[in-house]
Formats: C-alpha cells, sequence, structure tokens
DNA sequence: TCCGTTATGTTATCTCATAACGCATCATTA
DNA sequence: TAATGATGCGTTATGAGATAACATAACGGA
C-alpha cells in the first residue's frame, strides 16, 4: 500500500489475504489454469501470492524483493514474466497511473478493470465500469475502440473523514 | 509518431504545425501565460514547440534529444519541469499508457483529457469525455472521485480500412 | 539597490522494464 | 523410452523513464 506520507486513517477496503483464504484464492487459480491448459508455475504461483498477500498495489520491484522465502529477491524477468502471464489471465492488473500491479478483485476471467485510487492512503478498488456509455463516448471521430482504461483519483470512505 | 512496425497507413489526424500555423499557436499560449502571471520560458516555450511540430505522442528523451537547436540535447530535468509547467497550464497532456506527451487540442485550460489512442499508426487523439455518467459509475464503494484518466486504444478511421 | 521568490543548470542517482542467450522442463510422438 | 519441439526459467547486461539535491541566475516588489 503506497499511501501518502501523511495518511493517519485506517487501511483500504483490501486488508491482504492470510491463512485459508489466501490457501483457497491460489487453489481456485491452480483450478483455472488447469481448466485451460495453463500452468501456474512456481515464479507465477510465487507472485500471485505476493500479490494477494497486500495491502494494495504493489510496485514491480517490491515483488521482487519480496520475492525469496529467504530474503533473496528475484532477478527481475521473474516478476516481470510472471506479471505479464497473470496479467494474461486476468488474475492481476497493472495500473497505468501507478507503475504497480493488483490481483484481480473481480474474479471473472478477461474481463475489463477500471479502478478508483485513493490520494491519501494508496487504496485502489477494482470496479467494474459502464463500458457502453464510455465507449460511446470515446468514438469522437470514427475510432474502433477496443480496449479502455480508466483510472479515476479521489479519497476513499476512510479518508474523507 | 510512435506506430506499429508494420503499419503502412496514413499519418494521423493531427501532422506536426510548421509555420505561421505554429507561431500562431505559440503567441496564444504566451498570451494565456501573460493573462495569468505565469512565464512562458525560453525552456518552456521549446517544449511546448517540439510537442507542437510533432506528429503524434513525443516520449521525454525525444523530447531531449530534440531540444538543442544544433543537435545539442537538453539535461532531462530541464524538460521534465518544461512538461510540468505545461501540464500544469492545460497546454499538454502526458498519456499514462505510452509514457507520452501531446500538446492540448482542446485548448480549454484546465479541462480534463481523455485519448483514443490508434494502435496501428499510434496517432492520439484527444476529446472531452462525457464525466457525468462516468463520475457515477466510478464511484462503487463510496469514493469521491476528483480526476478520472480515460485512456482508449483501437484503430483509428485509416487505420480500420 | 536589496531581498525574497521563481526558474534554470548540473551532477548524480533512482525507478521501471526488457533484450539476449543458454539451459531446464514438459508434452508429443515415433 | 528416446527423440523432438515448445514453453518457461535463470542469468547477465542494458535500455528507458524520472527525480533528488544543490548551486547559480533571473525576475519582481519594497
Ligand atoms: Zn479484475
Ligand atoms: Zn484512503
Ligand atoms: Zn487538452
Ligand atoms: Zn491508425
Amino acid at each position: 500500500m503506497h499511501m501518502g506520507a501523511d495518511c493517519h486513517h485506517a487501511e483500504g477496503a483490501h486488508p491482504g489475504l492470510t491463512g485459508p483464504v489466501l490457501a483457497d484464492a491460489l487453489v481456485l487459480a491452480e483450478r483455472r489454469c488447469a481448466a485451460t491448459q495453463e500452468r501456474l508455475t512456481t515464479p507465477r504461483r510465487r507472485v500471485l501470492e505476493l500479490l494477494l498477500e497486500a495491502d494494495g498495489p504493489m510496485k514491480a520491484y517490491d515483488l521482487i524483493a519480496a520475492f525469496g522465502a529467504h530474503g533473496e529477491p528475484a532477478k527481475p524477468p521473474t516478476v516481470y514474466r510472471a506479471l505479464e502471464f497473470l496479467e494474461r489471465l486476468g488474475f492481476a492488473h497493472r495500473i497505468e497511473s501507478l507503475n504497480a500491479y493488483v490481483p484481480c478483485r473481480m474474479d471473472g476471467q478477461g474481463h475489463r478493470a477500471a479502478f478508483v485510487i485513493c490520494e491519501c492512503c494508496g487504496a485502489a478498488e477494482e470496479f467494474e465500469p459502464d463500458f457502453a456509455t464510455q465507449l460511446a463516448a470515446a468514438a469522437p471521430s470514427g475510432y474502433a475502440v477496443r480496449t479502455v482504461t480508466l483510472e479515476a483519483r479521489g479519497l476513499c470512505p476512510a479518508c474523507q473523514a
């Protein structure tokens, strides 16, 4: 969670997973991979685990640093390859405006993600935007829109207090 | 213009400005700065000129390389500071998903920009989205949204052919 | 002219991401 | 089971994007 230096509020809506809940999430990911002939290999699984454990968006080099069980970092390509895989399968998303990554909270495969990001505490919440409206608005000159990146910024409920 | 390697289409909708049109745009920028006690200094003006001359989004290090009149590049902070100023005044926008910068085409100060980006030729077109609708859609959990970044990808009219 | 403020020049460093190469692993099939 | 092709990993090195820190210069009001 990359919060503003002076944020005094409680953490956001997505504390990291632990214990059986985390284990269940990883088992579910295994199953979804198995169903499509994809392989949730050790580094891929480890990066997903780190994302799920985190309280908020994780930077790539935070993942690199946290990768090894006993303090040994990973090499950058290891983590970037895993992130590419996780994004491709819809297990994770990149937040462009943060250069950071989150696990998917919507658990629909291949869906389009949008985020609201709290400028105070750094929480990022995924939501499913109204794309019909947006696509209509986003074709000003005959563009055929294929994907949309939407990242809103503001204050989460806790930080409005 | 950062186009796909194999794009065979005509250039996008915004060829770079040259001659009197470019000069007029810079004079207009001077006037808008004067009206608000802001200073369009030499490096700021030069970076704006480079953005206006370009056919499409410019990377920061392209601006750095092109900065000097006789081939001498600028130092990074010179260009990044100028970009910060130009963004603050609404003369330029950063496109997060490209790590690139464009001059504002809407010439409304302080407005919120959105872009459609052609995946084939690299053209980026600015438009004014329907933010009322999006803001409503973007408040899934009581977030108070302040700004929205919207970047769509697809094919421009020329590249659909 | 003095002084506070704003902007620039300069050096160094930091963060983020990928290219390239060889080896390991897995699945296929002969 | 051995050969084969495809996919993924480990490793080294480098490229691309951005900023910290500090000194100097230019501006603007008192
Ligand atoms: Zn998702
Ligand atoms: Zn918050
Ligand atoms: Zn604009
Ligand atoms: Zn195009």
